[in-house]
DNA sequence: GTCTATAGCAGGATAGAC
DNA sequence: GTCTATCCTGCTATAGAC
């Protein structure tokens, strides 16, 4: 049932070219005949298999988006098994590390991200999908690895609050790579996303009030 | 000179329905049309006075967005020059509360950081002006207010850093307001605003490495 | 399933009356 | 300066040949 041809069905190249227009410019900003031109097919293919634009979004979402957003948890859920009671630091440069340096290409870690953060500024249909398959369980998750770590006098509200800054962190130097570039004058490339982990690490960590003083560089 | 009427001049109204309508949809998603109808004028307006629809985009930003980003610096040197030698935790409160508390309604400050944030993940030409006349300014003025307060050894590419992870989680609030107001089951009001600011304040000092132990709560 | 052709409409911009 | 009427482009979506 396979094509012959170097890549995949139709189908699947529109949601591949769709996913990285969508990310890149957002969904008004993007015409059909972009998409369809940049996965070489018809013009009439996206209404045909998906029957029409803003369904392909959400199939963008449904069919792309969530199952990577499983696996980066995986992934943050693997490097952390290995240790029977990780660390708060494991824990968030774990996580940093998923998102800047983690087990994909830099470019589809950025398309997420920048798919995310666009769901999470201005929420269309897609957002209930980010939230209740990526944010709530990444979040519940967290809390669940972190709490052990913690002074046990915090909060859940105020844990939540801690989370979410560091993922404002990871988020924000992915999505507005422009600004920090032109701010730190310095090439987004593997040793400043490198830097960034290091960075974020220690920050939330000093953030959540577990700081190892600071000696580590 | 002044018109009889409660509004001010079609060209005042047309940059205030702009900067409303961009902040909320950005550039491709909001029509002309639609800013007309709601400035109350004609169709041809926006061409009349400003050329055309993009140039009506950059002179928002010209006309009321820098000079908004501006009193917002302002007010938060007025705040500082109040003490002589303002801790980092004046410093950090100071910002936060321009940005979630500050002297203008919620509606301008949400609609100020919406604009910043767009230009920031999708510069166009307006992400000059952002730059130059509001992040390089900002980050050069909180440089030198923190500098004596900081560790000495900490150099300047980490002092610039922890300040873009400052704005990070400054703009993330306000952006992210949905996802926010999810996660946490809380309103976004003038409480919880006021506990954000709390909450930044504690998770830079710390994240800076000054924190004050945690015995203020 | 994939294509071409085109319907039908909304967008930005303009001409010209007032 | 402000209006109405209209041009023209480019969009999504569909019809129908292959």
């Amino acid at each position: 049932m396979r094509k012959k041809n170097k890549n995949e069905f139709p189908k699947e190249r529109i949601l591949n070219e769709a996913e990285v227009l969508f990310a890149q410019k957002g969904f008004h900003e993007v015409t059909v005949r972009e998409i369809t031109k940049a996965a070489k097919c018809n013009l009439a293919a996206i209404n045909y298999h998906f029957g029409n634009k803003e369904n392909l979004y959400l199939e963008v979402f449904r069919a792309r988006w969530v199952p990577r957003a499983r696996r980066i948890r995986e992934h943050v859920g693997k490097s952390l098994s290995a240790q029977d009671s990780p660390s708060p630091q494991a824990v968030i440069k774990a996580l940093a590390q998923a998102f800047l340096e983690g087990p994909m290409s830099d470019e589809e870690r950025k398309r997420h991200s920048q798919l995310m953060a666009r769901e999470m500024a201005r929420p269309t249909a897609a957002f209930d999908l980010v939230a209740e398959q990526a944010m709530g369980p990444l979040m519940k998750e967290l809390a669940e690895v972190l709490r052990p770590g913690l002074p046990d006098k915090m909060g859940e509200d105020r844990l939540m609050l801690n989370m979410l800054s560091v993922l404002a962190m990871v988020l924000y130097f992915n999505f507005a790579r422009v600004a920090v570039t032109r701010m730190t004058g310095r090439e987004y490339d593997h040793a400043f996303r490198r830097r960034l982990v290091e960075h974020i690490v220690e920050f939330s960590l000093n953030g959540l009030g577990v700081g190892e003083k600071e000696g580590d560089r």
